[in-house]
DNA sequence: CACCTTCACTTGACAGCGTTAAGTGAATCC
DNA sequence: GGATTCACTTAACGCTGTCAAGTGAAGGTG
């Protein structure tokens, strides 16, 4: 073994011990994150569970924020996969209320990751290594809503005054979104008796897409 | 004078000066509270821009959640306002869009309010003086939303499966807080041109309307 | 082997937050 | 004139995210 060799061995061996930890911190992160929320979520409670002191999770992420987006990227992954398969579908309005319901569903089984990713005002922007703004899954998903619904338009299947794509696609995003973030901060409230979104949801993008159909069925 | 006579007129105005103590408290949190939004604006910054210490609010509020409460409460009357002019509306899907639009613009120039009163989760529900659970006004245009989808069931106006009064409400509601609550997080994404909000709503207004009429038009 | 460097991690703090127990002093009451 | 009330202050508590400086083991190099 050459002495350049036993250097890069031992180089890899301590990056991935850095990467060991490095991932520790995200599973203690994650388990807090998940069982109490983001703000619950401290940078001590995170180090105590892990053995470290909370420092050095400092070493690893710039600070707790993007430790949580770190996360919750990872965790965003599920929705883009379920998006890819439903990207299979040809015809765009029946893949648009598919992809409305996909979207529902990763919202309400992944509460803490959605509520900190789109109902949370990132301080800074997503950054990768070498200090790039990050294309995050979120963003990758509303790029395939608005495939799917400049699809339709090109397709004329929409009435003719939707024609704006970045406006259809915001008019179901919000909608959807609307319906799953008031129920996240108001399910508890005594006055409204909620119910389920994922029904409201649904009924919301029947009623969405009949009103914008071009020949309303 | 006698001495009952004075008892209640030092008494009178003890609680006057009380009351404005009171008043100045919630003058200068409200002008931090819209400049700067919820969390940026401390107890401490309150109590110092009308001269006195952090600990004198607490002898007129409960927390900083009931100072915030009640300042929201105050500018929500507007919205109720808005509401009751629109309320002589006869028609109930005229009425419905316009009371769309009437809170969209409400949240739209009440920013800070708004994402106070919909966008959080707080950790008391509304109390008033006795301790009872406070009617909000934001409640109050809830119910108002409510009777006026009823209405348009009851003629009959909506499609047979959308009987449900406060799904259609909450999906109305959800939809328009979703175009709006969105756009408050992420107006700034560099990722997504985002349109303006007033329009995608009456866009989704148009679409949710027409799709959930019996004779969809 | 001995010295030097690297760097993951710790120590000990800082400034800020919301909140509270105890104290003060002027106004009020009897 | 003494007792009482109470709006407000003082001084702290425990918590947060974060950082500058230090430590010590591992590895590199003569």
């Amino acid at each position: 073994m050459t002495t350049s060799a036993i250097r890069t061995a031992s180089l890899a061996r301590r990056e991935r011990q850095k990467a060991e930890t490095r991932q520790a911190i995200l599973d203690a992160a994650r388990e807090l994150f998940v069982s109490d929320g983001v703000e619950a979520t401290t940078m001590r409670a995170i180090a105590a569970k892990i053995g470290y002191t909370p420092t050095a999770i400092y070493h690893h992420f710039r600070d707790k924020d993007a430790l949580i987006v770190e996360l919750c990227m990872a965790d965003f992954s599920s929705l883009g996969q379920a998006m890819y398969k439903i990207g299979r579908i040809e015809d765009p309005v029946e893949r648009l209320r598919r992809m409305g319901m996909a979207y529902t569903d990763f919202a309400l089984d992944n509460t803490s990751q959605y509520r900190f990713m789109f109902m949370t005002s990132l301080k800074h922007p997503i950054l990768d290594a070498e200090g790039k703004v990050v294309t995050s899954p979120d963003e990758d998903a509303y790029g395939f809503l608005l495939q799917t619904v400049t699809e339709g338009i090109e397709k004329g299947v929409y009435r003719p005054e939707l024609s704006d794509a970045p406006e259809l696609a915001q008019m179901v995003w919000g909608g959807i979104h609307g319906i799953i973030s008031l129920w996240f901060t108001h399910c508890d409230d005594p006055h409204i008796v909620f119910r389920d979104p994922r029904e409201t949801v649904r009924t919301m993008c029947d009623a969405m897409i009949r009103g914008s159909l071009r020949n309303s069925a």
